[in-house]
Order: structure tokens, then sequence, then C-alpha cells
DNA sequence: AATTCGATGGGCT
DNA sequence: GCCCATCGAATTT
């Protein structure tokens, strides 16, 4: 079984976080089964100095207040039709969060085909921030819990050998920040959900 | 009050 | 590759 991480886990800077959090498992524990997945890649978005982050500039609204709060809260948001979710980084205050834009399926198999279609292989069910929260059960309620918290939370996984790095994915806008390489993911990983 | 736009994904051409 | 779904926030009227 899985046991979540202490909240400790998330008390490091934002870019090293987003490292470590490769090959961590975010668990959702669902009344109908647990169903689980490693995290292959992640993307950092650093506050107020970053343009490419909902947070740029210090902005705080009732979306991005969570960013404002301890590391290891759960900042989920719609875009568009599909939810995605952050993981909170950086002091109080410092409103921090690194996406997760893709897990590699370890539990709850059939849970998940439920959610994404039997239909399409298996590698498009999660290798994407919303498919994977689609094939998870992960909706806005989860906005504000704790990633050190059942039923939703991150567990001890296997070390990554490789990562690679490179610019984020979808923030053609962002000016400046369109290439600062804060994209982290596992090297080859099929699940990844783009390659660059 | 209305409009614009995005850290996206799926279906269709 | 193009189009659309349809959410919250910021900007404009």
């Amino acid at each position: 079984m899985f046991t979540p991480v202490t909240a400790e886990f998330f008390h490091a800077p934002t870019l090293e976080l987003s490292r470590k959090l490769l090959g961590q498992i975010l668990v959702h524990e669902l009344p109908e089964g647990i169903v689980a997945g490693r995290i292959v890649e992640t993307e950092a978005y650093m506050g107020a100095e970053d343009r490419a982050a909902h947070s740029f500039g210090n902005r705080r609204t009732k979306r991005t207040e969570i960013m404002f709060g301890k590391p290891g809260l759960v900042y989920t948001y719609q875009m568009h039709t599909h939810t995605l979710i952050n993981v909170v980084s950086g002091p109080v205050d410092t409103p921090r969060a690194i996406l997760i834009r893709a897990v590699e399926p370890v539990e709850g198999i059939e849970l998940m085909a439920e959610r994404r279609g039997k239909h399409m292989p298996m590698k498009n069910w999660t290798s994407g921030p919303g498919k994977l929260t689609k094939a998870m059960a992960i909706t806005m309620d989860h906005y504000g819990s704790h990633f050190s918290e059942k039923p939703l939370y991150i567990a001890q996984g296997d070390p990554v050998h490789a990562v690679s790095v490179g610019p984020r994915v979808g923030i053609g806008n962002s000016l400046e920040a369109v290439d600062y390489p804060y994209r982290f993911w596992e090297t080859e990983n099929p699940f990844v959900s783009k390659f660059r």
C-alpha cells in the first residue's frame, strides 16, 4: 500500500522539488479503489518574477490565492474543459507552483480505463496534464487540500535515473519566459506529453 | 455587462 | 492542421 510523504518533503527550492517529484507516486484513494501514477513530467512556475506564472507580479486572486500558502498544498484550476493540478512550492508568500504534466499508471488500471475509454491505448491515458486528472478523478474539489494527506497525496517511489530539461509547453505569449528551462521529464519515458 | 484569452485535449479533415 | 468545448479572470465598454 502507499503512505503519504510528510509535509517536510515539500520544503525544497522549487526547481529542486520539480526534479525530486519525478519518480514519486501520485495516489488517489477513491471509494471504488486506489488509482496511482508515477510522476514522469513536471514544470516549475516561479511566481512573481515569472511571466508565465498565474502569480506573476504577485497577482493575487481567488484562483491564485493558494499559491501564496504553504508548500505541498494542492492548486487545481480549470483550463477550458480540463482540470490541471499543481504542487504549491516556495515559502509562504512566495507564490510558486509545480504543474504535474504526466504520470505513468501503476495501480488502478481498470479504474483509469473506465474514465479514459478502453479503446484508447494506455499511453494516452495520463500523458498530459488534463488527461491525468481525468484518469485519476482529480477535480476542483481538491483545491486547497495537501499532498501529505489522504485521499489525494504523494507517496515515495523509485528513483529516476535520467532527467531531461527543456522549455515549458503552451506558454507562447510569455515573452522572455518562453525559453526558461523549467520543464523536467524522465528521459525516454513513453508517458511524457511531448518530446523536443 | 460583454468580450477576450489561456500552463488543453479530442475529433475530424 | 483546424476547430471546438465552455471555466475563471482580466480588460474593455
